[in-house]
DNA sequence: CGCGCAGTTCAAAAAAACTTGAACAATCCG
DNA sequence: CGGATTGTTCAAGTTTTTTTGAACTGCGCG
C-alpha cells in the first residue's frame, strides 16, 4: 500500500529510451488499477509501436517468459484493451493496442468492477436479513441505518459507472 | 489479478455473525481498491460498532496485531476514514468511521490517485521530448500523435476527477 | 523522577501475487 | 500422417506486499 509512484525500472534492455519510458508509464499506469506489471509492460510496447507485435516480438523485446507474455495477452484481450491485426500473411498472431478510453474504461469496469459490485449487492442483502434479527430494537434501528447507508453507496456506484464510461467517451 | 470475487473469510472468530458479514464486506471492497485488508476489517467494524472503538477493542476483536491495527489506523486517518472521537473520559484514544461517501471518495484520490496522476503527467512531458528526438519524420508523426493521445488521456483523468466528488456528494 | 499504559516503529516472518519454464495442445503445411 | 511452429497451462519458484511482535517513545500521574 506505498501511496507514493514508484520509480520503476524496466528489465527490459533491448528497448530503445522511448520505448522504455512509455512501458514504465504503463507499468505505473496498471498498478494503480491493480493490473500486473506484465499487462502494463506489454500494453505499453504496443502503444508505442507502429506495427502490430506478435508474441514472440514481446518475449524478446521485454525479456518476459512465454507464458507471462500468453497470460497477459489473454487479459488485455479480455479487457478489449488489444486487438488482434488483420491481414499479416503470416501464421502468428500479432497484436494492436486499442487507444479509445472509452473503450478501455469500459473493459475495466465490466470485467473487474462490476463484479465486485454485483457481489457486494448480494452480499450486503444478507447482511440486511442478519440485521434484522437483531433483538434490541435501538440497535436494529442504527443497524437498518447503517446498511442503508451502504446500499445508497452501491446504488451510487451503479449509476456512476456509465456516466464516467459517458464523459470519457470521445 | 484474480477477477473473481474471493470467497473471504474472516479470521477473527470474537464477532458476531453480523459484525463478520460486514467486515467481510469491506474486505472484499478494499481489495478492490488495493488496500491491505487489514484497512477494510478495522473500518468494517468500525462501520458497524454503535460506539467508538480503541485500538485495543480493534486488536482484541480481530484478532489482528496491535501493529496492523496502530497503521490501519493511521492510513485511515491519513486517507480521512476514521476520526477520533471526542469526549470519553480515558486516556486512550477512540474511533469512528466517516460515513460520507464524498469525504470517503475524495480522500481515496487525493491520497491515491492525484500522486500517481501528477508522476504521470511529468513522466509524459519527458517522454514527449525523447520522442522529439526521433530521426524519422514519419515515425516522429505517428509519436506525437500518440503521446497527444496519452496526454488527453491524463486531462480527461484530471477533469472527471471533481466531477466523480460532485457526483457522489451528498 | 520513575513506573505503567497507549501507541509507534521496523526488521523479520508469513502470506499473497506474479512470473517462469517445461510439458502439453492445437494448428499448419509438405 | 508427421514434423515444425505457435500458443496455452499450471506447478514451482521468485518477488512483492502485508502482518507480526518485540523494542522503543512519549506521556500522565503519583
Amino acid at each position: 500500500m506505498d501511496t507514493s509512484p514508484p520509480e520503476t525500472q524496466t528489465r527490459a534492455l533491448g528497448l530503445t529510451p522511448l520505448q522504455r519510458q512509455v512501458v514504465d508509464f504503463f507499468v505505473d499506469g496498471v498498478r494503480v488499477l491493480g493490473l500486473p506489471r506484465s499487462l502494463g509492460e506489454i500494453y505499453g510496447l504496443l502503444f508505442i509501436s507502429t506495427e502490430p507485435l506478435s508474441l514472440d516480438d514481446l518475449v524478446r523485446d521485454l525479456g518476459i517468459s512465454k507464458g507471462s507474455a500468453s497470460q497477459g495477452l489473454k487479459t488485455l484481450r479480455t479487457l478489449g484493451a488489444v486487438r488482434e491485426a488483420t491481414g499479416n500473411g503470416d501464421r502468428r498472431t500479432y497484436y494492436e493496442p486499442a487507444v479509445d478510453l472509452k473503450k478501455l474504461v469500459g473493459g475495466f469496469i465490466r470485467e473487474q468492477v462490476r463484479p465486485h459490485l454485483d457481489s457486494g449487492k448480494n452480499k450486503l442483502k444478507s447482511i440486511a436479513e442478519t440485521a434484522s434479527l437483531s433483538a434490541d430494537p435501538v440497535e436494529r434501528e442504527f443497524l437498518t441505518y447503517r446498511i442503508e447507508r451502504l446500499e445508497s453507496w452501491m446504488n451510487r456506484g451503479s449509476k456512476v459507472l456509465p456516466m464516467l464510461q459517458k464523459i470519457l467517451g470521445q
